[in-house]
DNA sequence: TCAAACTAGACCAAAATGGTCTTGATTATG
DNA sequence: CATAATCAAGACCATTTTGGTCTAGTTTGA
């Protein structure tokens, strides 16, 4: 496990369709058509981007979002935190959101903060220019409108009503 | 976020627990004792661990478990999935419990599996050994039956009824 | 003025999680 | 051999979290 939640898989999508129109604002109505996601999805994390500073806004009519920053000078870190709050493996590493109970006489948050820094720092590495190519992503994008991608999973439409979609994990 | 769940704290511990009784056999209502988590839950996380191969067993009166390692070769990753099954950041991810709905012509999975593995190496890196040092764990254990050290934060009986407890990130 | 678009936040259903309980099998001990 | 201690297996339920929808309000271009 220790698992994205679904939401910032959104993201990293949603911020995938504006990096393909850099510098263009886009409505949410429009990224919900390019990235199969439903409006208000992409309205709420779009949100939450704008929070990051991740996303420039431009509201009333012809409205939308705008990327802020190029593909390349996004980390992965940053898309994470700003949907899903401070990376934290645990409730004893510095800046989690509900401190760990024993706190700072907790003798194990050294050990704690060690691994969450190393996993922070592995998510660092990597931009949103290496998650997604956005001339692949999203080909033909800008003049057909109808068209979806089929992207890794962030449509919830896709039913699959044979697996069994439980917590177990039967092999080891 | 991106967090362990609470039974992952309690196997940690629990194997500390034990790593401070190398070679004995414990039994989970010693365990119990102890770690400060109720018995049926260290009943759980011990089968678990069992499963996983990190603890041996022994049935019956006098029964209960063992360390099957020394604490310095058990890494925070086997720990990890053995309780909560295989790291994964996604669904995209090779060894995902259930695998992306796009399957293999996923063209993010390459990405999503480096970053998986980049995490990964982050846990492997920390040993049980590493995570607790036994002799400062349970420093009276032993003899005392009825203390209990407070450890880092798995005893659910603390209440800390003034905190919100909601996920909302409100800095950043 | 109007319609398109974002903003804010309440709200609900479904899923995951944490924890308990029961029943049964195994084994040491007297 | 009987008994009590202990693990084994899994059903079960309450709580929390998550994902997603909805409504009402605000901003702005045409």
């Amino acid at each position: 496990m220790l698992r994205l939640n679904r939401m910032t898989d959104y993201g990293i999508v949603v911020l995938g369709a504006l990096a393909h129109r850099q510098g263009e604002v886009v409505a949410t109505a429009s990224l919900a058509e390019l990235t199969g996601i439903n409006q208000p999805t992409v309205a709420k994390v779009a949100k939450l981007l704008l929070g990051a500073g991740l996303v420039d806004t431009q509201r009333g009519a012809n409205g939308g979002y705008r990327l802020a920053f190029r593909a390349e000078d996004i980390s992965l870190v940053r898309i994470i935190e700003s949907i899903e709050g401070p990376i934290a493996v645990n409730d004893c590493v510095d800046g989690a959101q509900d401190p760990c109970a024993v706190a700072n006489c907790c003798f194990m948050s050294g050990t704690w903060n060690k691994v969450n820094a190393r996993v922070r720092a592995a998510l660092e590495q990597m931009s949103l220019a290496d998650l997604i190519d956005p001339a692949q992503l999203f080909p033909i994008a800008g003049d057909g409108d109808d068209m979806t991608v089929p992207l890794h999973s962030p449509l919830p439409s896709v039913d699959r009503e044979d697996e069994p979609h439980g917590r177990n994990h039967p092999d080891n």
